[in-house]
DNA sequence: CAATATCCTGAGCAAAAGCTCGCGTTTACG
DNA sequence: CGTAAACGCGAGCTTTTGCTCAGGATATTG
């Protein structure tokens, strides 16, 4: 398996290869899914999509590019999920009154609690459906050194978010908020990752989540007994 | 790539075999953790073991097999170091003076926060290193249900442990302690795994260990928001 | 020293998977 | 229409890789 170029091999002019694409990229999603990335074959993709092996080709120089497709796909969903948290943490009104998450619309800062329950609730959201895939995307895949920047570019930026907002929120009394921030994304990231590939079976995800949010108000909260360094 | 049977083809009897046997098993841990799994042939590993192709299928019936002795192995040295951590959460006093970790050596069950920190510093040991290789170990290998058995019986076995140390210790409030360890030990392998794996430069290590410790003893100190269900 | 069991070797087989290429079909456009 | 570009097709080439097997080397045993 010889190691090719990733950038699209030829753009989509005409509608009917738009579609071609589409259909290639949610048929990858699917593959990659149930089969896992070493087993999830160009052929089988093809298949899937209706598409002849010739035509994947024509579209995606190699393997790897359709899974590079997918992962950047994501991300770009991460970011657009995030960005609004951002702002909203900052003082802004919450800018789309989506799924009832948010208590009120006031103007200033959330809460503590709620801004965390917020960024949990959004984590878990994107990574809910199709948790099979995200594994492949994030375990399996080899991943290219400018998509890694990309994805720690993304995490940096959280944290700096939640930062800040540790830094306005009276409630939280952490000597460190940079490190403290930097902790809460690094845990939600895993606790969620795990908890949805892997989902145990004895508590309901919702335990879970509310156990999280309690877990990290009350690090929040607390004075750390570490001193910061 | 036909799935073989996982149980060894044939015990080495003479020395010289066993010896072989080690040495593969050492230079697929090196191949691995350099190449990943897919890259991982096993050509290359009989080749880094300075062993012909042939005498490495005489003593694992697939590349599987290979794998899967590296993660039994990994298996037996958590369970060597959590089995004894458990019986010192339970009161017995501390089974090896190893490494200065316990403050003293007092036949009670250890407070709150040395607990929680021998945990994290045991866990973190136990993969700071070979990395690499735990990551295509944990991540990448296609794992039998006997083993992902296994593992989840440690993981409970753990949280066993601990959800009844968290119920003897006094400064602990936490509403549910049975969800509060399973968070605790998820939370433990997560951040360890992940920051193991992927380490954060701009903070040593330490200061890592130290925050989720915080962060885990804030938790459970705390009484919880959420009542248990 | 046989005789036998154990161990090692490595060329090469069979299967699988990524990918190519020549050609037929459809669409855009004058 | 007619032409050219875009699109689609799929048999099969090429490479890789897990793995076998026949035969030779080494150790153990009586």
């Amino acid at each position: 398996m010889p190691t090719r170029s990733l950038r699209a091999r030829k753009q989509p002019r005409q509608a009917r290869s738009r579609e071609t694409v589409e259909a290639l990229l949610e048929a990858a999603a699917q593959v990659f899914e149930r089969h896992g990335y070493a087993a999830g074959t160009t052929n089988r993709i093809a298949a899937r999509a209706g598409v002849s092996i010739g035509s994947l080709y024509q579209y995606f120089p190699s393997k790897d590019a359709i899974l590079l497709a997918l992962v950047e796909r994501h991300v770009a969903e991460a970011e657009a999920a995030l960005v609004p948290l951002a702002r909203w943490l900052a003082g802004a009104p919450p800018p789309t009154a989506d799924a009832d998450a948010r208590p009120e619309a006031t103007g200033a800062a959330p809460s503590l609690r709620d801004g965390l329950q917020a960024l949990v609730a959004a984590m878990v959201a994107l990574h809910a459906e199709r948790p099979g895939l995200h594994r492949v995307l994030f375990e399996e895949a080899p991943r290219p050194p400018a998509l890694r920047r990309r994805l720690d570019g993304l995490s940096t930026q959280a944290a700096d978010a939640i930062a800040a907002w540790l830094r306005a929120c009276p409630e939280v009394r952490v000597a460190d908020p940079d490190l403290a921030a930097r902790l809460v994304v690094q845990t939600v990231e895993s606790i969620t990752h795990t908890l949805v590939i892997h989902p145990a079976a004895d508590r309901p995800p919702a335990a879970w989540t509310a156990a999280t949010v309690d877990m990290l108000a009350a690090y929040l909260a607390a004075a750390s007994v570490t001193v910061a360094r």
